[in-house]
DNA sequence: ATGAAACCTGTAGTAACTACAGCATCAAGG
DNA sequence: CCTTGATGCTGTAGTTACTACAGGTTTCAT
């Protein structure tokens, strides 16, 4: 009983509920994954509580490292509708694939640092084990 | 003994021995990780040994996620010989720290996708507690 | 001498924003 | 009604670490 008497709210407003940025939330716009809200007479943006609710969807998306396109996906198919249980868990389960990858990889890395430094005396002398493991000529890639 | 009498290559031998795309080594010249190279009378860059040398340090602490930033502070304390042992292991360690917290956040999203897919039937049906999730104005930043 | 392979410069594209500059609009107080 | 400060607008450029051309030149083996 109060779909069409909300009054809609400013830009401003929208970031400061969903802790999105200003400059980021016209930059969704521009990149389709929010829709052009409806103008002020002197062009303002005017957003409404479903922005608010979609806008939402986009940040958390973002900061379970959905890039924009996947994000553009997800709407999508939930927005048309056109979408089953087993499709979204797929995506899902993709996307927690390549997570994993990334936190295999730095963990490497921070093993390669650690070591590196256990080496290392830390004193005040101008030789230093580090830089003779930087310069030698093997990849992590094994 | 053999210092001066070395023969020097081309930019596409240095790619070849380094691992490093020959693009990629024409733009570490101009963000002046590597130095200008001397020229054959027709233009092309010649390389001898330490620059391979110094191309694969370089190539290694991009893989330890070192930024060009970061390489270049390493590269000129080592240039000048004005570095201790003990400011290069504080700059790795620094680094080891910064990659930690990275893991961490990486292993909180894989989590919270994990749960998710977990809640999820993935059968052929429209409803899908993953986007009512995903719908939800929480953040993870907890 | 010729032709293919390698090299040159300079520009533009990638991802996901952020940061202006320079101007317009809005809302509240006087 | 008018002013004024806050907020909003567009459009462009910068960030990071490359990659990918286009269009031309050099090198080197035959």
């Amino acid at each position: 009983m109060s779909s069409s008497t909300q009054s809609p709210v400013t830009i401003g407003t929208l970031a400061k509920k969903t802790g999105v940025n200003i400059e980021t939330i016209r930059y969704y716009e521009k990149e389709g994954i929010l829709p052009h809200p409806p103008r002020s007479p002197g062009g303002h943006r005017l957003y409404k509580k479903d922005d608010v609710k979609r806008l939402f969807f986009v940040r958390r998306c973002r900061e379970l490292g959905f890039s924009i396109k996947e994000i553009n996906s997800l709407l999508s198919l939930v927005q048309t509708g056109d979408y089953t249980c087993a499709a979204i868990h797929d995506l899902t389960l993709q996307h927690a694939k390549e997570i994993k990858q990334k936190i295999t990889d730095l963990k490497k890395m921070e093993r390669v640092l650690l070591d590196m430094a256990a080496e290392c005396s830390g004193g005040d002398i101008p030789e230093c084990p580090i830089i003779d493991t930087l310069f030698e000529a093997h990849s992590l890639a094994s």
